[in-house]
RNA sequence: GGGCCCGUCGUCUAGCCCGGCUAGGACGCCGCCCUGACGCGGCGGAGGUCCGGGGUUCGAAUCCCCGCGGGCCCA
């Protein structure tokens, strides 16, 4: 095979190989799913394409593609797809900002809502067409799937499996109060509730106590609720207020009337010790009015203004109505007292708007009935790194409602569903097609059950919250909808790769929903990586403005260095820092490799007359351990530990001991045989091709590179043979002890001053488990005479059972 | 306020479950040196209160308790 000619290795080479790589279609497996058994599908993220990806995206999808390519090294055949998550409020807040509109608006006519819809796929394509430039310039071998998760294909998989819960009673639909985006306009789920510090104000409002007409003063940050003011609390330990039980207060502005209560929800320390309980000021409220059978009056409406029940609030916006309520008391002087407070609020983890709770009519999902199910289900998977399963069973435990589906948005996939104006019955289609139900006509004449004509029949206008697609990922990409036999075998070859952020939504949907709809695990391995940070070890987010971008770094290092980092960056699981040092000695590294084999392919590898010394048995059997221990780390999904695995071997342990005891034998310069000589050169091409293969699932660019040259044919179609892990029957402990030797060799002629060159004018006696190396250690440090034994009197020793007299 | 996880040189980490040699390695830093594959490296050095405190023990980074700090989750 040809020579490696190149002595460093740059980015622009790897361009060269990604036009290659293209032209022989390295990026599509074939997988059968229903025929093939060896075979591991991907559930690859399908990434929400709503800006390019920082270096910790960038470092996620590289590692998929490393596990992708090790489990192959492995001789499993990998399907991993990549297409783009495409439904949800992301992208029609960024088309609204893009394009200076707003959705609801636009939305009023199905023309509106059509155009609207095309802006918001428009910049989403040019999203998407980013981030699959970057994975394929990272050298990650995708197959990229067009159709994403707004596709009909995938929208009709989505639909139908609503259609099928539905009909298994999963699915239900209910009037109750939930936590609501005013902005968004959408109701959100447990998971969709973020917490934000915010100042606030705390305020003392003056109420009076009907029976006595004594004042009592309650502090709340939310005064604009007043008028939903449901009972008065105060903690059953609390002295203060003992007397009050059984009374009622009179609220102000508004006048009524209301219970005074000991209850433990009151917190003694907290302003005053009593509280006022609104329908609905947070979820506690929400608690409290159900379990005391308060009749609830909700004050806010859809769009986030005050209704007609908050009087001379009505029609302000709760922002708003918070001022006018405290300028109102304060006239009246019933405001007492007003504090600075820091306090959280619950916000919309998408815009971060506070979050209200009102009543709406939603479907509903049931989730806590199968609660024991999914923690079963959990058990049944393998978890990489296994700690953070913990948080999927916390998660589980912990939920405490059903799970609000609809959402009043547009950009996502429509519920499939029809319901009669007249009886309110519910008609649904079949599945298998994807249905847009406010733009068309019902599936059927009339209604079904009380016969009204079709044009009484209203279709829905709502769509499914994203978690509800985005938790069928993987059996869109083992094909449920269409061969639901071959995918429920597919499942249980399936990884999961995700950050261990997205745990009680991405991963916990998905594990609910496939339990649901197949009665199986979704998945046989879970992979959990930790968030990226920046070198000062903060998240990056685009609000701190610390994301830290891929490009500069792929032209100047090349995407083998970006890999390298992402790999040793942290261990399975733990967040990864960004580190510029650390590409940086990625491409030396790949520098390196390009110089052994500069170095090897100088000679031509013999067929035949090969006689190996103990020294290149040993040489071959540490590689094959290494191999060995590689594998089964590959096998657990690592490939952090394969990395510096294999970054030892190749430089400290192949590059700086055994390329250069072989030196004086392959440039004939010791009287070696030429059974010998060419036993170096075998272990040289040997090693030299191990260790490319199993680095080339990290730095597939140099190794392919390399690989052509030695081998022929792209490395990403090798695999790990019975061959690679032999060991010829060397000991892989003598490598060792000759690597400490010439550790000891070197540092006793450096404090000497003398060159590595110069002779030793003397005796090394050697223990014996090294006299199988006396020759090659002879040679190599240009001692006068070497061998086993310990002698009388020495002159130096060198390190165990190694000593030196000098002649 | 509660639950869970984590805390080892500047950085990433090994060791912790099953207490025991001067807490090991890698990257980075400093000094010296080399170079017939490679300005690539070799050798040496600086750098660690193993988060703090207490306890158990002949002996604790490791086991127990109490704090502190960080993260995630829930109130």
């Amino acid at each position: 095979m040809g020579r490696v000619e190149i002595i460093r290795w740059r980015p622009e080479y790897e361009l060269e190989l990604l036009e290659l790589w293209e032209r022989e279609g390295l990026y599509r497996e074939e997988v059968d799913l229903a025929l093939d058994e060896d075979y591991v599908v991907i559930d690859t993220p399908p990434p929400y394409p709503s800006g390019p990806w920082g270096v910790a995206q960038a470092a996620h999808y590289a590692q998929i593609d490393m596990v992708a390519r090790a489990l192959r090294l492995l001789g499993y055949k990998v399907l991993v797809p990549f297409y783009a998550d495409r439904n949800g409020l992301p992208a029609e807040v960024a088309a609204e900002k893009a394009y200076s509109i707003v959705a609801h608006e636009m939305a009023r006519t199905p023309e509106g809502r059509e155009a609207f819809l095309k802006l918001v796929s428009k910049l989403l394509d040019e999203n998407e067409e980013a981030l699959v430039r970057v994975w394929k310039r990272l050298g990650c071998l995708f197959d990229y799937w067009r159709e994403g998760t707004d596709s009909p294909r995938y929208r009709a998989m989505t639909q139908a499996t609503f259609i099928e819960m539905w009909k298994r009673g999963l699915v239900y639909r209910d009037v109750k109060p939930v936590q609501w985006c005013p902005r968004c306009r959408t109701s959100l789920a447990e998971a969709e509730i973020d917490f934000v510090k915010e100042e606030g104000r705390l305020y003392y409002v003056k109420f009076r106590v009907l029976e006595t007409g004594e004042d009592i003063v309650i502090a709340t940050t939310r005064p604009e609720l007043l008028a939903a003011c449901g009972a008065v609390i105060y903690n059953p330990r609390d002295e203060r207020y003992k007397h009050l039980e059984g009374k009622h207060a009179v609220v102000p502005v508004y006048g009524h009337a209301v219970p005074i209560l000991a209850h433990e929800m009151a917190r003694p320390e907290y302003g005053t010790g009593l509280a006022m309980m609104c329908s609905y000021g947070d979820v506690r409220d929400l608690i409290f009015f159900k379990e005391q059978g308060i009749q609830p009056r909700v004050v806010v409406e859809k769009g986030g203004t005050m209704s007609e029940l908050a009087g001379p609030l009505r029609g302000l916006r709760v922002a708003e109505a918070r001022q006018r309520i405290a300028e109102m008391l304060r006239g009246e002087g019933l405001l007492v007292k007003e504090e600075e407070v820091v306090h959280e609020v619950p916000v919309c983890w998408r815009c971060k708007t506070p979050v209200e709770i009102i009543h709406v009519e939603e479907y509903f999902l049931r989730q806590l009935d199968f609660k024991d199910d999914v923690l079963r289900v959990a058990d049944s998977m393998e978890f990489y790194p296994v700690e953070h399963k913990e948080k999927l069973d916390l998660w589980v435990r912990s939920l405490a409602m059903d799970w609000p589906i609809s959402r009043t948005r547009y950009y996502g996939t429509e519920l499939p569903i029809w319901t009669c104006a007249r009886c309110g019955h519910a008609i649904l289609p079949e599945p298998g097609r994807y249905v847009r139900p406010w733009k068309e006509l019902p599936p059927v004449d009339s209604c079904p059950s009380c016969g009204a004509p079709r044009d009484a029949i209203v279709g829905e206008s709502r769509v499914f919250d994203t978690w509800f697609d985005s938790s069928v990922t993987v059996l869109y990409v083992v094909n449920w909808l269409e061969k639901p036999d071959v995918a429920i075998k597919a499942l249980s070859k399936a990884v999961r790769p995700q950050g261990y952020d997205i745990i009680r939504t991405w991963l916990y949907y998905t594990t609910l929903r496939t339990w649901l709809l197949t009665g199986r695990a979704p998945f046989r391995w879970v992979r959990i990586t930790g968030m990226g940070l920046d070198e000062k070890g903060r998240a990056m987010h685009k609000s701190l403005g610390n994301v830290i971008y891929p490009e500069p770094y792929l032209e100047r290092y090349g995407a083998d260095a970006f890999r390298f980092w992402s790999a040793v960056a942290s261990k399975l699981g733990s967040d990864y820092r960004w580190s510029e040092a650390t590409v940086r000695s990625g491409l030396l590294f790949a520098t390196k490799i390009v110089n052994i084999a500069r170095f090897v392919t100088s000679f031509e590898e013999p067929r035949s007359g090969i006689s190996l010394r103990p020294l290149d048995r040993a040489m071959i059997a540490y590689a094959a351990r290494v191999a060995r221990e590689v594998a089964e780390a590959y096998g657990r999904l690592d490939v952090y530990e394969p990395t510096l695995k294999l970054y030892h071997l190749v430089w400290d342990v192949f590059a700086s001991s055994y390329v250069e005891m072989v030196k004086p034998r392959v440039y004939r310069r010791a009287g070696f045989k030429d059974a010998e000589v060419a036993g170096a050169v075998h272990t040289l091409y040997r090693v030299l091709r191990l260790s490319l293969k199993l680095l080339s699932p990290i730095m597939p660019f140099v190794c392919d590179y390399v690989w052509r040259s030695v081998e022929g044919g792209p490395v990403a179609r090798g695999r790990l043979t019975e061959e690679d892990l032999g060991d010829e029957g060397g000991d892989p402990r003598l490598m060792e002890r000759v690597v400490e030797l010439n550790s000891a060799v070197w540092k006793w002629k450096k404090e000497r001053g003398m060159r590595l060159s110069e002779r030793i004018e003397g005796v090394l006696y050697l223990p014996e488990e090294l006299r199988d190396v006396i020759e090659d250690v002879k040679h190599f440090h240009n001692i006068r005479e070497v061998v086993v034994g310990k002698p009388e009197t020495w002159d130096f020793e060198m390190g165990p059972g190694v000593h030196l007299k000098l002649s």
